[in-house]
DNA sequence: TTTGAAGTACGAAATAATTCGTATATATTT
DNA sequence: AAATATATACGAATTATTTCGTACTTCAAA
């Protein structure tokens, strides 16, 4: 029932599993100087965030050795569809479009970008032929 | 300098704004009782919310009557944006692409929406023509 | 084999956000 | 005019989040 979500992490967790996701399982220190890198943070408050997150299941940690090594503990993916979902219902009302409208007018998208969106939506055309209008 | 944002509503009082913003200047009386069609809500603590939201110039308020009547202290549009970037800087890496990507995937956008996203990235092409890629 | 550098554990302080009780004022009803 | 209903103000309790100090352990170097 808990297809994995529901744990909704707050911007520092969020901050940390970026860090994880993007290259790989990752110590406490490594994670800690890659938050410093932005921001000047305590590495007991990075090691104690990690904690709060193994028992949210938002990691899991390999404790074979001395120096643990913590993994993500959900999928990248499918956060980032849970938050965009409750971003978009919070700010836009749902609106996917009303989104989408804002963020391609507001950020510089490169010619690539647009033609792989482009595609999409003839995708989505293609099989959502009587749908909604 | 302070372009009118830099002050982050939190998400009780984004709930509060979009109410406002969506059915115009009202009173705390109306905000609660809209509130309380999603979740139960005391009065007083809307109340109390809204009075924060003042201080934060996030609402104004007319009180030339009893029952004082509040305003928008900040534009939907500009908050929207705001908030989307600060979005899609931390669950997208900063990349509309993906973002854009992921919204229209997952959610029913009808034949009419489609329509203007195509409109909006024929401009963006035209007027970006050498640019980035 | 001592010293110190680098780890983990964990309670608790500091901050931020939310909720609510109580006092008080003003209308409205009876 | 009393009683009742509806407002605002505001301190303070509660809950959530973040930060950090301290104790203890293990490894490595002197």
């Amino acid at each position: 029932m808990n297809k994995q979500g529901r744990i909704k992490p707050t911007q520092s967790e969020l901050e940390i599993l970026q860090i994880i996701w993007d290259n790989g399982p990752s110590t406490v220190r490594f994670v800690n100087d890659k938050l410093n890198e932005r921001k000047k943070t305590g590495y007991t408050t990075t090691l104690k965030l990690m904690q709060i997150m193994l028992e949210k299941k938002l990691l899991s940690r390999n404790e074979k050795s001395r120096i643990h090594i913590y993994h993500p503990g959900v999928q990248k993916e499918a956060m980032q569809n849970e938050l965009l979902d409750r971003f978009m219902e919070n700010t836009f009302s749902g609106s996917a479009h009303k989104l989408v409208m804002k963020a391609l007018g507001n950020h510089k998208t490169s010619r690539t970008e647009l033609e792989e969106i482009k595609k999409l939506i003839k995708e989505l055309e293609k099989n959502n032929d009587g749908a909604a209008e």
